[in-house]
DNA sequence: CTTGACTCTATAGTGACTATAGAGAATTAA
DNA sequence: TTAATTCTCTATAGTCACTATAGAGTCAAG
């Protein structure tokens, strides 16, 4: 199977599976004789747990110590749950931040029905002037 | 005023305030003898309206434009209000992005309670056999 | 035999910063 | 006055998880 079979299997670019296998989450596999990557079902299977954990937001770092356990079967899976909790808690913090903002933003689009100068515009002024504190969602990058 | 003073004053790091102003959204200020960068009011307000926006999770390429507005203050202000309106959608496709990921996490969280070996771990076996499909966040970088 | 689809490596760009190195300027303490 | 500390300067590279591009090589079908 080369790697435009295997990112058609598992839903991501081809680009992207030389980026992971660059970054050793992917094993360097072996080679036509045209050096054209060639890849089996273990492959499949191991870049479909990376774009799973991906669409779980999980970070690149995060997955690499969960593929390490996977690799070591035998071990103890508590850090698993630890990690899964700390990725979740990352998680609330982030949807109790964007939901602050989805607030602010919608008490700022109250202020104004468009169609006045820049000068009148009571989102802008609201911009300007309001002093309240937004926990800021910028940081939080889950 | 210096540039330390100025980062006090708006809350924020003396680099992102030289980034800033690299970028084109705060004006190149006086400089003293000694090359130092020398602020006033203005910019204090300008990098308040700044980090303001930026706590409402804009773009800087948003804040330019808003800015764009703020400096010809007697256009019409329809435009504030559609750059508003479509951050705020933006925000509200995180939102709902983030509870579904949310939700997908605490079901997997389920999976296990920890103490066993990696190979009977629920978590992992959720992340390898699950085959839902979760919308994903990670594009939607509001 | 050529066309087209696929693949290769290497490099640069994205956004909004953050970190670092190595220097000069200004302030404070001895 | 000197020394130490703190502040500032420029320039460059790194972060993350890709995305985009250039220029070349490989392979199957017509």
């Amino acid at each position: 199977m080369r790697i435009g079979d295997l990112a058609k299997r598992a839903g991501c670019e081809i680009v992207t599976i030389r980026y992971y296998e660059k970054e050793g989450l992917l094993p360097k596999p072996a080679r036509s004789a045209g050096n054209f990557r060639l890849y089996g079902d273990v492959h499949v299977e191991r870049l479909q747990f990376i774009r799973r954990c991906r669409s779980l937001d999980m970070t690149l770092r995060e997955i690499r110590a969960l593929l390490e356990m996977r690799d070591n079967p035998t071990l103890d899976c508590g850090e698993v749950n630890v990690l899964l909790d700390t990725h979740l808690q990352q998680v609330e913090v982030r949807v109790e931040a964007l939901l602050q903002l989805r607030q602010h933003l919608l008490a700022l689009r109250e202020q104004c029905s468009g169609a006045r100068p820049v000068q009148a515009c009571g989102i802008l002024r609201g911009l300007i002037n309001c002093n309240c504190h937004v926990v800021s969602a910028e940081h939080s990058n889950v």
